[in-house]
DNA sequence: TCATAAAACGACATGTGTGTCACTTTTAAA
DNA sequence: TTTAAAAGTGACACACATGTCGTTTTATGA
């Protein structure tokens, strides 16, 4: 006699469920994504989902915990590729433009509609500020180092400045998200925060002044 | 014999009944209320409530309407109530803060719910359209005011200052709704705001130059 | 006060998502 | 090959929101 012995594989099941998920939100928003239909999509049955996750919400949260990690391991090589801080932020916001012409087949939509849905709940309150505390202090320590490094000189705390773009960047998604391209021409936006963000922190030429 | 003939009373019951809605949609949210919950709230029937409103959506849309009127007037105003455009300009932002710092008990977690929820929809299109356009448009009018009466030198287009400002605005009132107080600390980020608009604009001190 | 039409009522039929649970299949150790 | 414990199945019971519709109430004008 012997019990049979799951392995990890567990974990790659819940990922093919996730996977499932994601694209059922993809396809019809989050909010209209039932059990019924994240089944079917699997290929698996009721109940078998239901091993792994008992509610969208459920693969939602650990749809994000994946995305974040992703995010982060991303933001964590960027500073390290740039010979310049400021290069690395101008990378940064490629990479968010990148992100916006892209925006109509992604995650993001998902993402906005979920939180939106779920942010009332106290479950979500940790996943919440996990969020917006990576998403500030990921900047503030880009600004911290170029201000260090004797790139920048700013004209308002590096606090208030990580803040504001943080904001910024989720306005933009939303708005790129809900009005669509035509109504964010997000490119031109892009620019325009780059130059506003270059005179709060005060990059300095070469040749400026100590 | 003579039916009653219904005045337009009729206006003030629907008004009534959005109210009613309202109240129901700030205390448990947009997503979280039914029809039975509204009705309960309004004191009137299943029955009576359908003749008005056959969804809580429909309800949704007209308070939309009426708040958009409601600000539309608002910052009508603004523009005649102050000598310089840079103050109004101010005084918008002072008014948007005081916004944030009351968001907990108002209308904006609601807004944000609904339209994250709703965006999907064909039927909203034209609203979500309308209210961008409207947001963009407004202070874009505002700037152009200043470039006309020469109080502005901006440094990229208008266009791009008035786009990427909407989009801040609703950036912050998502952060500060989803993420708390604690999340955004809304003031500091308000003065950030005016700073680097008033770099991109390029507001000219007192004896500048032509 | 009576007649009539609109307003309001609320029980009911319907549809749909949810979670469970008794049962079958698969897997790996003995 | 046998065995037992997981993995997986899908029908079912349940809860609940929705929209309707026959009935009752209200208000007006004759």
């Amino acid at each position: 006699m012997s019990p049979k012995v799951t392995e990890e594989h567990r974990e790659s099941k819940r990922q093919e469920i996730v996977e499932a998920a994601l694209r059922v939100f993809i396809r019809q928003g989050y909010l209209a994504t039932t059990m019924k239909d994240v089944v079917e999509e699997s290929g698996l049955s009721r109940g078998g989902v239901y091993l792994y996750f008992s509610s969208t919400e459920e693969m939602f949260r650990a749809m994000v915990e994946e995305i974040d990690q992703a995010n982060a391991r991303q933001d964590e090589e960027l500073l390290s590729a740039y010979p310049t801080v400021w290069e690395a932020i101008a990378a940064m916001f490629a990479l968010l433009r990148k992100e916006l012409l892209r925006i109509r087949e992604g995650v993001v939509p998902v993402l906005i509609e979920a939180f939106a849905a779920e942010w009332r709940k106290d479950s979500f309150r940790d996943l919440l500020e996990r969020r917006y505390a990576e998403g500030c202090v990921q900047l503030e320590r880009m600004l911290q180092t170029g201000v260090d490094r004797g790139e920048f000189r700013p004209r308002i705390p590096i606090r208030t400045i990580a803040k504001m773009f943080s904001s910024i960047q989720g306005g933009i998604m939303v708005d790129t998200t809900q009005f669509g391209a035509a109504g964010t021409e997000a490119p031109e936006q892009i620019e325009g925060y780059l130059l506003s963000l270059r005179y709060l922190i005060g990059v300095r030429e070469e040749g400026d002044p100590a």
